[in-house]
DNA sequence: CTGAATATTTCATGTTGTCAAGTAACCGGG
DNA sequence: CCCGGTTACTTGACAACATGAAATATTCAG
């Protein structure tokens, strides 16, 4: 723990990951307004477009209450990106979807995502691949998910 | 273009990049709490932890508006953590320069900030210094910065 | 000295976030 | 069946954050 503090290796590498992360948020807050969206409604309606799924779940994911996931997904649907549909099978729940307009959006939304391209780009096939083995080990994460 | 829709690595290293940027502000979020602090005044006092600056340019590395920054200092300001002086050489500016329980405040929120040991701690030493060189190529640092 | 530009604040407004309370629906045990 | 507890969602009140426009004070160039 003292070695974490003063080690300037590490140190860098905690400001080089606190570079990534701005410059991870810049992008997605450009791209998303870019279509007059904000962060946490592009973020939203990224997850959408994947799978509808219920308001409960979308707080789970926003680590969020679900309240506040009301208002947003009211201002999706207000703009006519995402409906709320009944779930079938239990009818207390509402599944938030997103309309072929939202779909469309969304789909523009992640080309528009040049931080994929742009920074990484700059990185051979080997580079990347060892940065991908260096993340997952970073995350703790098995090399199946 | 098409490369990077379609290539498997690249969309993998993206998606590492995405949990590493969330558990970031997961994290930073965490700590900044366990002070009461929000994560915009937990990043304003790191900021002028650093050196005190004008209100001005604490906008600027936050890439927000001014007016913005003044109700982020106020808080800080009410809070005891945060004092607004006057620059000697220009009237029209404020500089925020945090107080003694300030900058005791934002050692121990660095000191908090676990994400420097906790995933960082799984790699070796030549395993951080690849990761450091990965990243620097990446966002086009020069090494010498 | 005058007028343009700059630094900060204030105000109005909208979005995000929390929490507590309310409504509707599910589900288990009697 | 129905009753109590739980779950899903919404509503309302409120604080923080964010933008933009207008106001004030100061600097600076001509």
């Amino acid at each position: 723990m003292a070695t974490t503090r003063t080690d300037p290796l590490t140190l860098e590498v905690v400001e080089l990951i606190g570079t990534v992360v701005a410059r991870y948020y810049e992008e997605y807050d450009q791209a998303a307004a870019a279509h007059s969206l904000t962060g946490a409604q592009a973020r939203v309606l990224g997850l959408l477009s994947l799978e509808p799924m219920p308001m409960r779940r979308i707080a789970q994911k926003l680590k969020c209450e679900p309240s506040n996931v009301t208002g947003i997904v009211d201002r999706l649907e207000t703009r006519g990106l995402v409906e709320r549909r009944p779930d079938p099978a239990d009818r207390r729940v509402k599944l938030a979807a997103p309309t072929e307009k939202g779909i469309d959006t969304a789909r523009q939304l992640r080309e528009s995502l040049s931080f994929a391209r742009e920074p990484l780009a700059k990185l051979s096939d080997t580079d990347r691949a060892v940065l991908r083995d260096l993340l997952r080990r970073m995350l703790g994460v098995d090399a199946g998910s």
